[in-house]
DNA sequence: TAGCTTGCGTTAACGCCGTAAACTATCGGT
DNA sequence: ACCGATAGTTTACGGCGTTAACGCAAGCTA
């Protein structure tokens, strides 16, 4: 039978994510050492200790955060996805479609990054120490939410092979040992693409991160002041490795 | 006329290295939340309050830290790169001698990062606040050793078209604003690379950091427990841009 | 309704931290 | 022999994460 809902749900499930949100106030207004559990309480005036009624530590509190942001970035490209899929030139088919939205969840994952610079560091930046051994315990908000948006672009992934396919290598052209652990891989996230997909799907997420996080961190500011002309180059170095030309026909615009 | 070195110097001299050195040790042993003044001081036999006798505050100090990082960084590559060249077969032409250098300068970079993480991420994770502001601030030992580092690769890279010249794209086709940049930076880096070579070198720069940083902060772990074979795949993607077939014929290795 | 339990907060305290100020010992040069 | 600089000390302040002991109010139960 259904219970009605305890003071314990009501009070306390809407205070942690007050909590949750105060944290990355604070984070982006004074940076990622401002996040104190003392400067914490106090916007919410309470007492530091307090905060441990919901975490067990400074550490959780900062996963916690972390998955939060996790989420927000998924939520983030996957809507800018849809619109970008709503707004297109009606007369694409599904397949050039798939186009629009796949270039689409790219540019929305820099354009957020760009916009939420120390978001960003706190969930991509050098991981916190202890991450390591995350992915022996069990039930980690970080980790679940990770995989959540790591789905995002796999799923998009998937939608553009399917609809579109393009040239992928066969099982036997890929190096044995990363077969092995695509094999792993494939089953954990329960998808039922070829292997080579998922080798390509993994050098694009290499290409992506590594062109938005260089530029995120400012590791291109000793070349470039404006690094956006690089992310459309990285643009059309993705493109031909899933069958698209690029810059993309005006159709697709 | 040359003046015997004054105290100042002989002692000063040695024990900031020691400073610097002992920090890096913390770093690498406890993480970089032990990189304290106390910590250091402890751990060379003195009282925090000394080490302001050599660093205006804990972060000037990590920021030669971050400097020494940079040139042993640079001095490993450039010795591998060294070391490959004089190990190569003698029937190589220099051309193809430049080949064999630039695969060893992207494994060595790979190679002393996974060796030593905790540095990477100190001098390539998220940056430091008010990291900025340095490059207007005059004398900053971590944008000096910076791009000396990135002269390492830009020299190899610029040797290496030298001698065996790759199709780059013509001025024209750069996209403009880019183009504007690449003139800056290279005036900034005393090049005389054709601008087309500079925008080559940039992507390859990204490819490199991509992958490499990716392997260093775990953020491939989500698929992959041994990322290795994913960096020889960036290395097929990065031969092609700079003329090369990757994998190396026989030959070369 | 009285009393007990539980959830959510407090205060006080401990040992870290960066940093500043005042002080001291030691050494080189005049 | 003295002076000034150098390189360290001690002490202190406020902020940090964390723990322990305590208080208060709401909810359930006899």
């Amino acid at each position: 039978m259904i219970q009605a809902p305890s003071r314990r749900d009501r009070v306390r499930a809407a205070t942690t994510q007050e909590i949750i949100h105060t944290a990355r106030k604070l984070l982006v207004q004074d940076g990622p050492e401002a996040v104190s559990l003392r400067a914490i309480a106090r916007e919410m005036g309470m007492t530091a200790p307090a905060l441990y009624r919901y975490f067990g530590s400074h550490e959780e509190l900062l996963r916690h955060v972390v998955a939060d942001i996790f989420t927000e970035l998924a939520t983030h490209v996957r809507t800018a996805v849809h619109v970008a899929a709503d707004a297109s030139n009606s007369d694409l088919t599904e397949a050039e479609v798939m186009v629009v939205k796949m270039i689409a969840g790219c540019r929305e994952f820099r354009a957020w990054t760009l916009a939420h610079v120390p978001e960003f560091s706190m969930i991509f930046g050098s991981p916190l120490p202890g991450m390591d051994v995350l992915h022996q315990i069990q039930n980690d908000p970080t980790i679940d939410c990770g995989y959540q948006f790591g789905q995002v672009f796999l799923d998009l992934f998937g939608d553009l092979f399917r609809r579109r396919p393009f040239s992928i290598p066969a099982d036997e052209e890929i190096e044995p040992s990363l077969r092995e652990q695509l094999v792993r891989y494939r089953t954990l996230v329960h998808s039922d693409l070829p292997l080579g997909a998922l080798q390509t799907f993994l050098r694009c997420w290499v290409l992506l991160y590594g062109s938005v996080s260089l530029e995120a961190f400012g590791h291109l500011r000793f070349a470039l002041d404006d690094p956006a002309p690089m992310f459309e180059l990285m643009l059309s170095d993705l493109a031909p490795m899933i069958g698209l030309e690029y810059p993309l026909p005006a159709s697709a615009r």
